[in-house]
DNA sequence: AAGGACTTTGACAACCGTTTTCATTTTGGC
DNA sequence: GCCAAAATGAAAACGGTTGTCAAAGTCCTT
Protein backbone atom coordinates (compact mmCIF):
# COMPACT_ATOMS: atom_id res chain seq x y z
CA UNK A 1 0.00 0.00 0.00
CA UNK A 2 0.85 3.66 -0.81
CA UNK A 3 -0.15 4.72 2.82
CA UNK A 4 3.21 5.83 4.30
CA UNK A 5 4.05 7.37 0.68
CA UNK A 6 0.85 9.16 1.11
CA UNK A 7 1.15 10.43 4.57
CA UNK A 8 4.80 11.54 3.82
CA UNK A 9 3.62 13.32 0.63
CA UNK A 10 1.15 15.15 2.72
CA UNK A 11 3.12 16.07 5.60
CA UNK A 12 5.28 17.84 2.60
CA UNK A 13 2.30 19.70 1.48
CA UNK A 14 1.68 20.81 4.86
CA UNK A 15 4.76 22.84 4.63
CA UNK A 16 5.23 25.88 2.54
CA UNK A 17 9.22 25.66 1.78
CA UNK A 18 11.78 22.98 1.81
CA UNK A 19 12.17 20.02 3.95
CA UNK A 20 14.90 17.59 4.78
CA UNK A 21 14.14 13.63 5.38
CA UNK A 22 14.80 13.58 8.91
CA UNK A 23 12.57 16.81 9.41
CA UNK A 24 9.75 15.00 7.77
CA UNK A 25 10.09 12.28 9.64
CA UNK A 26 10.46 14.14 13.32
CA UNK A 27 7.71 15.88 12.41
CA UNK A 28 5.52 12.99 11.67
CA UNK A 29 6.62 11.14 14.52
CA UNK A 30 5.12 14.23 16.67
CA UNK A 31 1.66 14.36 15.14
CA UNK A 32 2.46 10.55 16.66
CA UNK A 33 2.80 8.69 13.40
CA UNK A 34 4.16 5.44 13.23
CA UNK A 35 7.15 4.99 10.50
CA UNK A 36 10.45 4.29 10.46
CA UNK A 37 12.71 7.11 9.10
CA UNK A 38 14.23 4.44 6.11
CA UNK A 39 10.42 4.04 5.10
CA UNK A 40 10.37 7.91 4.95
CA UNK A 41 13.47 8.09 2.75
CA UNK A 42 12.11 5.55 0.24
CA UNK A 43 8.60 7.64 0.20
CA UNK A 44 10.62 10.57 -0.76
CA UNK A 45 12.97 9.42 -3.75
CA UNK A 46 9.68 7.46 -4.91
CA UNK A 47 7.98 10.83 -4.89
CA UNK A 48 10.94 12.77 -6.31
CA UNK A 49 11.17 9.96 -8.95
CA UNK A 50 7.63 10.10 -9.87
CA UNK A 51 8.05 14.21 -10.16
CA UNK A 52 5.56 14.54 -7.19
CA UNK A 53 8.11 16.56 -5.37
CA UNK A 54 11.06 18.46 -5.83
CA UNK A 55 14.59 18.17 -4.54
CA UNK A 56 17.22 19.85 -4.24
CA UNK A 57 20.51 20.19 -2.06
CA UNK A 58 21.23 22.23 0.78
CA UNK A 59 24.88 23.78 0.88
CA UNK A 60 25.68 21.52 3.14
CA UNK A 61 25.03 18.65 1.05
CA UNK A 62 21.71 17.75 2.69
CA UNK A 63 18.62 16.63 0.10
CA UNK A 64 15.47 18.42 0.87
CA UNK A 65 11.83 18.53 -0.65
CA UNK A 66 9.20 20.21 -1.57
CA UNK A 67 5.77 19.26 -2.53
CA UNK A 68 5.25 21.10 -5.89
CA UNK A 69 1.96 22.60 -6.41
CA UNK A 70 2.59 22.24 -10.38
CA UNK A 71 3.77 19.33 -12.12
CA UNK A 72 5.36 21.90 -15.26
CA UNK A 73 8.97 23.06 -15.28
CA UNK A 74 10.07 25.83 -12.66
CA UNK A 75 12.45 27.28 -10.45
CA UNK A 76 12.04 28.17 -6.92
CA UNK A 77 12.58 31.30 -5.11
CA UNK A 78 13.54 30.36 -1.64
CA UNK A 79 14.31 32.61 1.91
CA UNK A 80 17.62 31.87 3.19
CA UNK A 81 16.35 32.77 6.79
CA UNK A 82 12.92 31.21 7.33
CA UNK A 83 13.07 28.76 3.92
CA UNK A 84 9.72 29.88 2.64
CA UNK A 85 9.49 29.32 -0.95
CA UNK A 86 8.07 30.27 -3.90
CA UNK A 87 7.79 28.91 -7.61
CA UNK A 88 8.47 31.00 -9.99
CA UNK A 89 8.73 30.48 -13.92
CA UNK A 90 11.44 31.41 -16.17
CA UNK A 91 10.91 31.53 -20.11
CA UNK A 92 13.71 33.88 -20.40
CA UNK A 93 15.69 31.17 -18.43
CA UNK A 94 14.62 28.15 -20.07
CA UNK A 95 15.80 29.95 -23.65
CA UNK A 96 19.11 31.40 -22.24
CA UNK A 97 20.03 27.82 -21.23
CA UNK A 98 19.29 26.41 -24.70
CA UNK A 99 21.15 29.05 -26.63
CA UNK A 100 24.12 29.24 -24.41
CA UNK A 101 23.98 25.27 -24.94
CA UNK A 102 23.72 24.70 -28.40
CA UNK A 103 26.46 27.56 -29.24
CA UNK A 104 29.11 25.35 -27.43
CA UNK A 105 27.65 22.76 -29.53
CA UNK A 106 25.92 21.06 -26.39
CA UNK A 107 23.38 19.07 -27.01
CA UNK A 108 20.23 17.52 -24.55
CA UNK A 109 20.32 20.63 -22.35
CA UNK A 110 19.21 20.47 -19.02
CA UNK A 111 19.46 23.45 -15.83
CA UNK A 112 19.81 24.00 -12.14
CA UNK A 113 18.36 27.51 -11.75
CA UNK A 114 17.78 28.51 -8.01
CA UNK A 115 17.14 31.88 -6.78
CA UNK A 116 17.65 32.44 -2.70
CA UNK A 117 16.89 35.90 -1.01
CA UNK A 118 15.71 37.06 2.13
CA UNK A 119 11.81 37.29 1.99
CA UNK A 120 9.99 40.66 3.28
CA UNK A 121 8.88 39.05 6.43
CA UNK A 122 12.23 38.06 7.54
CA UNK A 123 13.98 41.29 6.28
CA UNK A 124 11.62 43.56 8.60
CA UNK A 125 14.47 43.94 11.62
CA UNK A 126 12.08 44.32 14.33
CA UNK A 127 9.84 41.66 13.53
CA UNK A 128 12.00 39.37 15.53
CA UNK A 129 11.05 39.99 19.07
CA UNK B 1 53.33 28.10 3.64
CA UNK B 2 51.21 27.72 0.91
CA UNK B 3 53.11 25.34 -0.88
CA UNK B 4 50.51 22.48 -1.11
CA UNK B 5 47.87 24.88 -1.44
CA UNK B 6 49.28 25.90 -4.71
CA UNK B 7 50.33 22.09 -5.64
CA UNK B 8 46.05 21.87 -4.87
CA UNK B 9 45.14 24.65 -7.10
CA UNK B 10 47.65 23.98 -9.85
CA UNK B 11 46.10 19.71 -10.09
CA UNK B 12 42.84 21.55 -10.59
CA UNK B 13 44.07 24.01 -13.52
CA UNK B 14 45.18 20.84 -15.26
CA UNK B 15 41.90 19.64 -15.23
CA UNK B 16 39.43 21.41 -17.29
CA UNK B 17 36.14 19.78 -15.36
CA UNK B 18 35.03 19.93 -11.65
CA UNK B 19 36.74 17.66 -9.93
CA UNK B 20 36.13 15.87 -6.51
CA UNK B 21 38.15 16.44 -3.42
CA UNK B 22 39.04 12.58 -3.41
CA UNK B 23 40.31 12.86 -7.38
CA UNK B 24 42.42 15.59 -6.89
CA UNK B 25 43.87 13.60 -3.75
CA UNK B 26 44.19 10.85 -5.95
CA UNK B 27 45.52 12.77 -9.00
CA UNK B 28 48.21 14.06 -7.03
CA UNK B 29 49.39 11.25 -5.32
CA UNK B 30 49.64 9.65 -8.68
CA UNK B 31 52.07 12.22 -9.42
CA UNK B 32 54.21 11.19 -6.86
CA UNK B 33 52.94 14.35 -4.11
CA UNK B 34 53.29 13.69 -0.68
CA UNK B 35 50.23 15.11 0.60
CA UNK B 36 47.15 14.02 2.82
CA UNK B 37 43.53 13.99 1.97
CA UNK B 38 42.89 16.27 4.94
CA UNK B 39 45.18 18.39 3.55
CA UNK B 40 43.43 18.41 0.24
CA UNK B 41 39.93 19.25 1.89
CA UNK B 42 41.66 22.33 3.63
CA UNK B 43 43.01 23.41 0.40
CA UNK B 44 40.15 23.25 -0.95
CA UNK B 45 38.19 24.86 1.22
CA UNK B 46 40.69 28.05 1.62
CA UNK B 47 40.88 28.47 -1.99
CA UNK B 48 36.78 28.43 -2.42
CA UNK B 49 36.54 30.43 0.25
CA UNK B 50 39.15 32.98 -1.12
CA UNK B 51 37.15 32.89 -4.60
CA UNK B 52 40.31 31.37 -6.20
CA UNK B 53 37.75 28.11 -7.00
CA UNK B 54 34.54 27.58 -7.21
CA UNK B 55 32.44 24.68 -6.26
CA UNK B 56 29.00 23.03 -6.68
CA UNK B 57 27.30 19.84 -5.14
CA UNK B 58 26.98 16.91 -7.68
CA UNK B 59 23.29 15.26 -7.77
CA UNK B 60 25.00 12.39 -5.04
CA UNK B 61 26.36 15.27 -2.91
CA UNK B 62 29.96 15.40 -3.66
CA UNK B 63 31.12 18.82 -3.60
CA UNK B 64 33.68 19.35 -6.67
CA UNK B 65 36.08 22.09 -7.21
CA UNK B 66 37.14 23.81 -10.42
CA UNK B 67 39.87 26.52 -11.11
CA UNK B 68 37.99 29.29 -13.08
CA UNK B 69 39.33 31.60 -15.13
CA UNK B 70 37.40 34.49 -14.38
CA UNK B 71 37.21 35.60 -10.86
CA UNK B 72 33.65 37.58 -12.53
CA UNK B 73 29.99 36.29 -11.12
CA UNK B 74 29.45 33.46 -14.48
CA UNK B 75 28.44 29.92 -14.62
CA UNK B 76 29.13 26.75 -15.74
CA UNK B 77 27.80 24.28 -18.99
CA UNK B 78 28.63 21.00 -17.86
CA UNK B 79 28.93 18.01 -20.22
CA UNK B 80 27.54 15.26 -18.10
CA UNK B 81 29.43 12.57 -20.11
CA UNK B 82 32.86 14.21 -19.66
CA UNK B 83 32.96 16.55 -17.14
CA UNK B 84 33.65 19.18 -19.75
CA UNK B 85 33.72 22.55 -18.81
CA UNK B 86 32.34 26.14 -20.48
CA UNK B 87 32.41 29.06 -18.22
CA UNK B 88 29.30 31.28 -19.19
CA UNK B 89 28.38 34.84 -18.51
CA UNK B 90 24.32 35.63 -18.22
CA UNK B 91 23.36 39.03 -17.69
CA UNK B 92 20.06 38.39 -18.58
CA UNK B 93 19.54 35.41 -16.16
CA UNK B 94 21.13 37.68 -13.26
CA UNK B 95 18.78 40.56 -14.29
CA UNK B 96 16.02 38.18 -14.14
CA UNK B 97 16.80 36.59 -10.71
CA UNK B 98 16.98 40.04 -9.56
CA UNK B 99 13.35 40.85 -11.03
CA UNK B 100 11.88 37.30 -9.60
CA UNK B 101 13.14 38.10 -6.60
CA UNK B 102 12.24 41.99 -6.08
CA UNK B 103 9.07 41.00 -7.18
CA UNK B 104 8.45 38.95 -4.42
CA UNK B 105 9.35 41.32 -2.30
CA UNK B 106 12.92 39.58 -1.49
CA UNK B 107 16.18 41.15 -0.71
CA UNK B 108 19.53 40.22 -1.26
CA UNK B 109 19.00 37.91 -4.07
CA UNK B 110 21.50 35.16 -5.06
CA UNK B 111 20.89 32.63 -6.96
CA UNK B 112 23.02 29.57 -8.51
CA UNK B 113 22.66 28.83 -12.36
CA UNK B 114 24.21 25.48 -14.10
CA UNK B 115 23.79 24.41 -17.02
CA UNK B 116 24.00 20.67 -18.19
CA UNK B 117 24.24 19.13 -21.19
CA UNK B 118 26.66 16.45 -24.09
CA UNK B 119 29.17 18.62 -25.67
CA UNK B 120 29.96 17.78 -29.25
CA UNK B 121 32.72 15.20 -28.52
CA UNK B 122 30.23 12.68 -26.47
CA UNK B 123 27.34 13.33 -28.16
CA UNK B 124 29.22 11.62 -31.59
CA UNK B 125 28.50 8.00 -31.31
CA UNK B 126 31.04 6.79 -33.26
CA UNK B 127 33.40 8.35 -31.03
CA UNK B 128 33.82 5.99 -28.32
CA UNK B 129 35.39 2.71 -30.44
C1' DA C 1 -10.93 -18.95 6.23
C1' DA C 2 -6.23 -21.00 5.27
C1' DG C 3 -2.03 -21.17 2.64
C1' DG C 4 1.38 -19.10 0.11
C1' DA C 5 3.85 -15.75 -2.76
C1' DC C 6 5.02 -11.17 -3.04
C1' DT C 7 5.51 -6.50 -1.17
C1' DT C 8 6.32 -3.18 2.41
C1' DT C 9 8.17 -1.95 6.57
C1' DG C 10 11.69 -0.52 9.86
C1' DA C 11 15.56 -1.42 13.27
C1' DC C 12 20.08 -1.57 12.63
C1' DA C 13 24.41 -1.82 10.38
C1' DA C 14 27.17 -0.39 6.64
C1' DC C 15 28.69 3.41 3.55
C1' DC C 16 30.95 7.35 2.09
C1' DG C 17 32.27 11.95 1.83
C1' DT C 18 33.63 15.21 4.96
C1' DT C 19 35.27 17.20 9.34
C1' DT C 20 37.52 16.99 13.70
C1' DT C 21 41.09 15.63 16.74
C1' DC C 22 45.56 15.65 18.17
C1' DA C 23 50.27 14.45 18.11
C1' DT C 24 54.06 15.39 15.05
C1' DT C 25 56.53 18.16 11.80
C1' DT C 26 57.70 22.27 9.64
C1' DT C 27 58.36 27.18 9.44
C1' DG C 28 59.68 31.71 10.82
C1' DG C 29 61.37 34.86 14.14
C1' DC C 30 64.63 35.92 17.72
C1' DG D 1 69.96 26.99 18.04
C1' DC D 2 65.34 27.55 20.24
C1' DC D 3 60.82 28.50 20.96
C1' DA D 4 56.05 29.60 19.51
C1' DA D 5 52.77 29.44 15.96
C1' DA D 6 51.02 27.33 11.94
C1' DA D 7 50.60 23.36 8.91
C1' DT D 8 50.26 18.58 8.24
C1' DG D 9 48.13 14.02 8.09
C1' DA D 10 46.63 9.49 10.16
C1' DA D 11 43.03 7.97 12.27
C1' DA D 12 38.69 8.53 14.59
C1' DA D 13 34.32 10.81 14.65
C1' DC D 14 30.28 12.54 12.24
C1' DG D 15 25.98 12.85 9.71
C1' DG D 16 23.13 12.00 6.08
C1' DT D 17 21.88 8.33 3.26
C1' DT D 18 21.50 3.58 1.66
C1' DG D 19 21.59 -1.44 2.18
C1' DT D 20 20.32 -5.66 4.76
C1' DC D 21 17.21 -8.79 6.27
C1' DA D 22 13.80 -10.65 9.15
C1' DA D 23 9.14 -9.62 10.58
C1' DA D 24 4.64 -7.93 9.29
C1' DG D 25 1.21 -6.94 6.08
C1' DT D 26 -1.42 -7.63 1.62
C1' DC D 27 -3.50 -9.99 -2.02
C1' DC D 28 -4.73 -13.87 -4.60
C1' DT D 29 -6.01 -18.64 -4.91
C1' DT D 30 -8.05 -22.54 -3.16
Amino acid sequence: MTTRRDAVHDTLRGSSGFRSAQDVYAEMRLHGAKIGLTTVYRALQALADGGKVDVLRTDDGESVYRACATDAHHHHLVCRKCGQTVEVAGPAVERWAETVGSEHGFTEITHTVEVFGTCSSCSTPSRTA
